[in-house]
RNA sequence: GCCGGGGUGGCGGAAUAGGCAGACGCAGGCGACUUAAAAUCGCUCGUGGUGACACGUGCGGGUUCGAGCCCCGCCCUCGGCACCA
């Protein structure tokens, strides 16, 4: 036991512990209630859902970034809000008070509680003061006040959709939990059935939605992910009539110029006129086709693309020259598009190439490249000139869409039309955990409301068409209490058979209360607003804490949130910013994606078996083999870490070995912030080893003025991580930080220089830096003290090393005046013994000059 | 199939208005200190060659005095979308 040694080390289990007592107290990170004019920074990590693992390594990553950047921007004289909370709603809680019995709030709290603490060891700088958790009461009257809102505005209204029933497990699922008609888990049958849902109206925004994508910093992936998302088309809407009836059959398409090429049409099974259409000879085989279509989901609908399809018997005319063509129907049509019906033009679309060579239906061109006609191999969906088009023959696809479209709409037959992909969002779900819609419908009973009373089964009808907001004073609508969380045999879920709760009496007249919850997207829709203002009892956030705060300068999250998430908050926003609620059109200005970090790379034989990485060995024609017995070929994979793989690394377990600091800068010292990278725990050694020769530095820091060129470093250092931290280069940003390490160490560790090194370290490592300040015998808290300014006449160095080449091949280097001319150059090189014999060897052809950079010479 | 991102030493990665490829770190090798180990420090480390040199940024072409970076054609890989008329 030596206790003088152990002192005279880095300790981060010491001291990290200390440093996040003392900003607790110092109340370090709270945010100013208003900005300053000017110097507002809103900086927002995507928050978490508190599950019951844990905090994961993937985590820290997007956290650590954006503190750096909020540590670094609060030096420099920016009032920062940066702020945590949690989106506690969600099924994992549910699914465990299934099966065990215990309160999903009770579940909540306690995984709340241990990523606080998780966060909290890792010290990153939130303005804990300001913490929002989406299943608190006080938070969830907000977000039905917003729902409110959208109500009002004729925004939310109900539809019945269809839903994935699994009488077995008594409970809807979501598409993706749904195989071959069949329950992920269990395997048990689900059916399609119809239920009633809130519905909100997001294609009502769709344009607006589209629209605001050019005037925001994300990455462009994201962007082009939500443009097709939102899948806007621009075509025409054409009505074709039907041969003996006096129905109409209304087609949209792109390609109004293809339509002298429709030789047949095509109606989803679910179309309503299928019924009309069929002939008696036809009937069985149709009525057959759209059943057995019936219980497909869109997605088994679409696993198949083999063509199939039935013909109706009918046919349609077309409205252009009057040609009668066969109506089919088939499930490629998809009756939640367009109108459910199509013009199938086989010359010009694969889909319908396809149909009319598995149906042999005619195929006839109506544009081409050339103007003349051939037969087709392929559907020819490239823009042209029309051919066999009547009086539009010779018209170029763009100008024939135009002309086509006037000319249909002046007769009547068709017009311009705009579809979109985006459908409305479908906002209940029938579950207990999520917010209580602030909706409630009037009962009818049989008898006397008096005396009759829905709660007991008596005879009721509930007018689910007749919705009624509960008043904004009476908010929030709470959960009902309950210790039955079981499935049931009702699609509806757990709130509707809590009578007492669904049920209540007002003025004499019985009333239902809405027993769908809101999905989980709704809390996360908004609590970047509640941020600006978590306290405000009064008002969701005040205007001008809204003004002053918003927009959020910089977002940090997953790209898994890339559509769903960042449109549906988007929406919101939109909505509440048309009604004067909000300063600015859209919520997000910059958005960045950290990436995914996967497991430590696993090197596996064929067989399947793990090797260790000493075992491996890389041959002269590039692949990996075991050292050992060069025929078996490995092969070296980064997976993504699941607990399946048993690949997960627990960031208490790193910090426990390393510290905080160490994980911290490991993690942003790892590569790009928005690459996925592989895991390595060998590699932390390197940055451990790094924040330890710093502290050293700190330790034994020489009360002498830095030479010269540790002055130069010293200088350049500050330029480059004070641009890579506004660039979130943080790798880069270390690397120079240690190479400044280095430099000051050899130097015998200046006390200015490393007073720099513990600055621009500090919000990479907190703990560390405000260790060093204290060390070196200065007063906390680091955080506190002005960003340091790099001098720009260090910048640049007096004397550079200039690269010569003959023919492009390096062959010398000359040291020059920063500012030498090629004269200079040229006769610094013939100077050069070695450099002079070559270039006497040849004729010199042409000299190539770049001031400091390069002189080649090419010699003949 | 379509749309994006990416292929650089044994490994993570650096370097783009086209100008010394491999910064910084991991792993490895040699050495110093130590009774020894750990820690620390120094040197070394793309491949071939004693060396001068030659070859090297997924593959094949091209532009250029000069290409990891630009152009054309491929291959692999990771994400997203997938009958949207």
């Amino acid at each position: 036991m030596d206790e003088s040694r152990t002192e005279e080390r880095y300790e981060p289990a010491t001291i990290e512990p200390r440093w996040q007592a003392f900003w607790e107290k110092d109340d370090t990170f709270r945010t100013p209630p208003m900005p300053r004019e000017g110097k507002k920074l809103y900086v927002l990590d995507m928050f978490p859902y508190p599950s019951g693992a844990g905090l994961h390594v993937g985590h820290p990553e997007g956290y650590t970034a954006t503190d750096i950047l909020c540590r670094a921007k609060r030096a420099q004289g920016f009032d920062v809000l940066h702020p945590m909370g949690w989106d506690a709603f969600g099924l994992p809680a549910e699914q465990h008070a299934i099966a065990t019995g215990t309160h999903p709030a009770t579940t909540t709290q306690k995984n709340i509680d241990n990523f606080r603490r998780q966060l909290k060891m890792l010290g990153f700088s939130y303005d804990w003061s300001r913490e929002v958790d989406t299943t608190d009461p006080e938070y969830v009257r907000w977000t039905q006040w917003i729902f409110l809102q959208l109500f009002d505005k004729g925004l939310a209204y109900q539809d019945e959709i269809k839903v994935n029933w699994c009488a077995a497990l008594g409970t809807v699922l979501a598409n993706e939990e749904v195989i071959d008609g069949k329950s992920e888990r269990g395997n048990h049958p689900v059916v399609r059935v119809p239920l009633r849902q809130w519905v909100l109206a997001i294609t009502k925004y769709a344009d607006r939605l589209l629209e605001g994508l050019d005037h925001v910093e994300w990455p462009s992936s994201t962007r082009t992910m939500q443009r097709e998302w939102i899948g806007r088309s621009e075509g025409a809407e054409v009505v074709f009539g039907v041969k003996g009836q006096d129905a109409t059959i209304e087609v949209f398409t792109t390609r109004p110029d293809t339509l002298f090429g429709a030789t047949f049409m095509v109606l989803a099974p679910e179309h309503p006129l299928v019924a009309a259409i069929t002939t008696d000879t036809q009937r069985a085989e149709i009525d057959r086709y759209v059943a057995a279509s019936k219980n497909k989901s869109d997605l088994d609908r679409q696993s198949s693309k083999e063509k199939t399809g039935v013909f109706t018997g009918g046919f349609a005319i077309n409205p252009v020259n009057g040609a009668e063509v066969p109506i089919w129907i088939a499930d490629y049509v998809l009756m939640g598009y367009g109108t459910g019906a199509i013009m199938a033009v086989p010359a010009h679309d694969t889909r319908d190439f396809e149909f009319a060579k598995a149906f042999d239906i005619p195929i006839v061109q109506v544009v081409s490249t050339d103007g003349a006609s051939s037969t087709l191999d392929e559907a020819m969906t490239e823009y042209g000139v029309a051919v066999s088009s009547g009086k539009y023959d010779g018209m170029k696809t763009a100008d024939m869409k135009a002309a086509i479209t006037a000319d249909l709409e002046a007769e009547g037959k068709g017009k311009k039309r705009v579809e979109y992909k985006l459908r409305d969002w479908v906002f209940s779900r029938q579950r207990y955990w999520g917010e209580p819609f602030p909706i409630y419908f009037p009962v009818e009973t049989e008898g006397d409301p008096a005396t009759s009373d829905p709660r007991k089964g008596d005879a009721h009808v509930i007018r689910f068409d007749q919705p009624i907001a509960v008043e904004v004073s009476e908010l929030p609508v709470r959960l009902p209490e309950t210790d039955d969380f079981q499935p049931g045999d009702d699609p509806a879920g757990v709130l509707a058979r809590l009578a007492d709760w669904r049920f209540f009496q007002k003025d004499g007249k019985w009333f239902a209360r809405e027993t769908n919850t809101m999905p989980q997207w709704a809390g996360s829709c908004w609590y970047y607003l509640r941020f600006c203002d978590p306290h405000n009892g009064e008002l969701a956030w005040s205007p001008e804490a809204a003004k002053a705060w918003l927009p959020v300068d910089l977002y940090m999250g997953g790209a898994e949130h890339a559509v769903l998430h960042l449109l549906y908050a988007r929406f919101w926003h939109m909505v509440l910013y048309d009604q004067g609620l909000l300063p600015v059109p859209e919520p997000f200005t910059k958005l960045v994606h950290q990436g995914i970090i996967l497991g430590d790379v696993e090197y596996t034989d064929p067989e399947g078996n793990r090797h260790p990485a000493s075992a491996v060995t890389k041959t002269k024609d590039g692949k990996m083999v075991l050292e050992a017995d060069p025929s078996v070929v490995i092969e070296a994979k980064a997976h993504k870490m699941s607990k399946a793989r048993g690949n997960v690394v627990n960031p208490d377990d790193i910090v426990r070995d390393f510290g905080a600091d160490a994980l911290r800068c490991y993690e942003m010292f790892m590569g790009p912030l928005e690459a996925s990278k592989p895991w390595s725990t060998d590699s932390i050694h390197g940055v451990k080893r790094f924040l330890d020769r710093c502290w050293r530095l700190a330790k034994d820091a020489k009360d002498t003025a830095p030479d010269d060129a540790t002055l130069r470093t010293m200088h350049k250092t500050i330029a480059k991580v004070t641009a890579d931290i506004d660039g979130l280069r943080f790798n880069t940003a270390i690397s120079a930080m240690m190479v400044l390490s280095n430099d000051l160490q050899k130097a015998g560790a200046p006390k200015a220089g490393v007073e720099v090194l513990a600055q621009l370290l500090h919000p990479f490592a907190p703990h560390l830096g405000e260790e060093m300040w204290s060390l070196l015998g200065r007063e906390a808290s680091i955080q506190k003290v002005e960003w340091p300014v790099a001098d720009p006449k260090l910048l640049v160095d007096d004397e550079v090393e200039v690269p010569v080449q003959i023919n492009g091949k390096k062959r010398g280097v000359l040291v020059l005046s920063k500012d030498a001319d090629q004269d200079t150059a040229v006769a610094a090189a013939k100077a050069d013994e070695r450099l002079a014999e070559l270039l006497a060897a040849g004729t010199l052809r042409k000299t190539v000059w770049v001031p400091g950079k390069i002189l080649n010479f090419i010699v003949g």
